[in-house]
DNA sequence: CTGAAAGCGCTTACAG
DNA sequence: CTGAAAGCGCTTACAG
């Protein structure tokens, strides 16, 4: 009655070899084999993935956390993690989770924690200790995309270095000149260090510092939802005080960028003559809005997750651990239209 | 052995019982519900799906298939399918498919086929009659968000009318007066017309004749991808080349939209004095961009559809077939600053 | 290389 | 209300 019992019959042999021939696991004798795919193809044969399941133990099936879906890197990460372990024969499931609260819970502790996926991939949220254990007593390997420090112990981590980034960005702007320069960060920037946002924040107060600029006075940093809106608002009454504005602004994302492009627009305020403006991510919109910005690839970090998960799952290639752990993800400043040497 | 014999041994019942005190179905004495939830507790039990299935048949899993994850309107609908399915108890299993390929082949015949997915939930995509068929084939009941006409046969529709968006916002610029009225539609508008794009182009071309100005000459169409830089670019064409210029543009989307404001600007035309423009979305960003626009909800029709595949799988409360089928999703007119009377 | 048998962890008639 | 037993559809030692 079962399934493969029919392919097995229709092609003359039993279930065991039935089942061998079409995992390929197991050795079968390759006329068999031709025999056996002719009768699953002949009667459209498809296998249970929860038969499967249930006596190998692996459901080649990921868990991916990310708290948005609509902003740009997520959206690119996203897209990247399902393509790949789709080619990998991996189905993903998604867990659109933000903030706190009893949905979250919800999803740690019943969703995750069941047999259903093998591994969970979590994209730049700040996974509770609790959240972690409750992953680890159920033997799930985890992998963090984003935030964080890559610490000696805790899940494996992966992502740019952000301070760095913010550094950079920040040096551009010095080198042009400027010195009446804000930072457009992240809420939450000040009060969690090791998030995204905080970070960068940090990259750019050690540039600061580092060019005689800091610790007083002459350092700012104005924290904003990481959007277009959030940095249009931002930038609207950042630019629109009177007195000395600042002359250049380095943003914590390309979308916050667009906002105070926006902002600085519609007060009449040129990009770059009177201000310049730099951001992070290297955004589909940078090119038309003709941004200056420290580029990342999200889609590849998406597959660099995958492809650690699955060795963690002793799927790769190579046996190797970590191989590429600790090691920074790639960017790279890309220099466009809007940053320039800074006003006399 | 198995993880609810433990549970019924420290409770001191069957496991019979035990799977009914902890599942709710069938009846058991309130006290020794108590016992086998308390037994649950103590040893952290939580059943395991693929078994579980195996015997009912359901997975408590729905496939989602979605050309975009990175666009505005399909963003939201993720988030909102995701958000319902979970609070139902249902994993959302990703497949981001588009256009045609060996890859989306894989997924209708291999992935969606599998008995992993109770249901399968298709936005913005058309899918093919040997994807239907497929599907149908392993009786997987089928919803699909967006596109297309409601026809008599086939998948459950759901979705706005897009003819009547296009009347709407053609509509309202006819009624400030404008006459050079050019609609910047999505690629394929014209060579699909069930699509989202050829819809709200041909409510486009209804207002128009309604008005005397089309069929000739008077009723332009522009096809660009449906993007915000899709939307620059085939603005800075539009408005840049010399000659009588439109005084008003319908945008097929408010990403569209937000890069004919752009252009426009780039050019030095005031929107809305020199140019009105409208869009279609309601994006979040619509009301920094001032932007007038056809409203609708992605989040609330990623809601319904979940509610109308819980209702195939006979989980709705009213065992009513489709109460609302048929029935187009609410949309409406948001006025903004981005139009107003055409110029003398 | 192949087969018979056991078993993965549950749920659900069937009795009582 | 509860239990013993069968069975969901596979895979994998274990023999041969």
């Amino acid at each position: 009655m079962t399934a493969i019992a029919d392919v097995a019959r229709l092609a003359g042999v039993s279930k065991a070899t039935a089942s061998r021939a079409l995992s390929g696991r197991g050795h079968v004798a390759e006329e068999t084999r031709r025999r056996v795919e002719a009768a699953a193809a002949e009667i459209g044969y498809i296998v249970s993935p929860d038969a499967a399941s249930l006596v190998t133990g692996r459901t080649k099936n990921i868990g991916v956390v990310i708290p948005f879906v609509n902003r740009w890197f997520f959206g690119e990460v996203l897209e990247g993690l399902e393509r790949t372990l789709l080619s990998a024969g991996y189905d993903l499931t998604l867990y659109n989770v933000d903030g706190a609260g009893p949905d979250r819970d919800r999803v740690f502790e019943f969703f995750l924690a069941r047999k259903r996926v093998d591994a969970v991939i979590a994209v730049g949220v700040d996974l509770a200790e609790r959240e972690l254990a409750a992953l680890e007593r159920r033997d799930k390997p985890v992998v963090v995309l984003g935030g964080g420090e890559a610490g000696a112990l805790g899940p494996a981590r992966l992502g740019i270095d952000d301070r760095a980034v913010g550094q950079l960005a920040t040096e551009h702007l010095l080198q042009l000149g400027h010195t009446r320069l804000v930072h457009l960060a992240g809420d939450g920037a000040a009060a969690r260090p090791l998030s995204v946002q905080g970070l960068r924040r940090h990259g750019y107060l050690d540039a600061m510092s580092a060019a005689g600029l800091a610790p007083r006075g002459r350092a700012e940093v104005v924290e904003t939802e990481m959007t277009m809106p959030g940095g249009y608002e931002a930038a609207l009454q950042l630019l629109g005080q009177p007195g000395r504005r600042p002359t250049a602004v380095f943003a914590a994302s390309d979308e916050v960028a667009f906002g105070a492009i926006r902002a600085a627009e519609r007060l009449g305020i040129s990009v770059p003559h009177d201000l310049s403006i730099v951001g992070v991510d290297g955004h589909e919109y940078a090119e038309m809005f003709g941004l200056t910005t420290v580029e990342q690839s999200p889609s590849g970090q998406g597959r660099a997750a995958v492809d650690l998960v699955l060795r963690l799952l002793g799927e790769g290639a190579e046996p190797d651990p970590l191989p590429d752990s600790g090691a920074p993800l790639p960017t790279r400043l890309v220099v466009r239209t809007s940053t320039m040497r800074a006003p006399l």
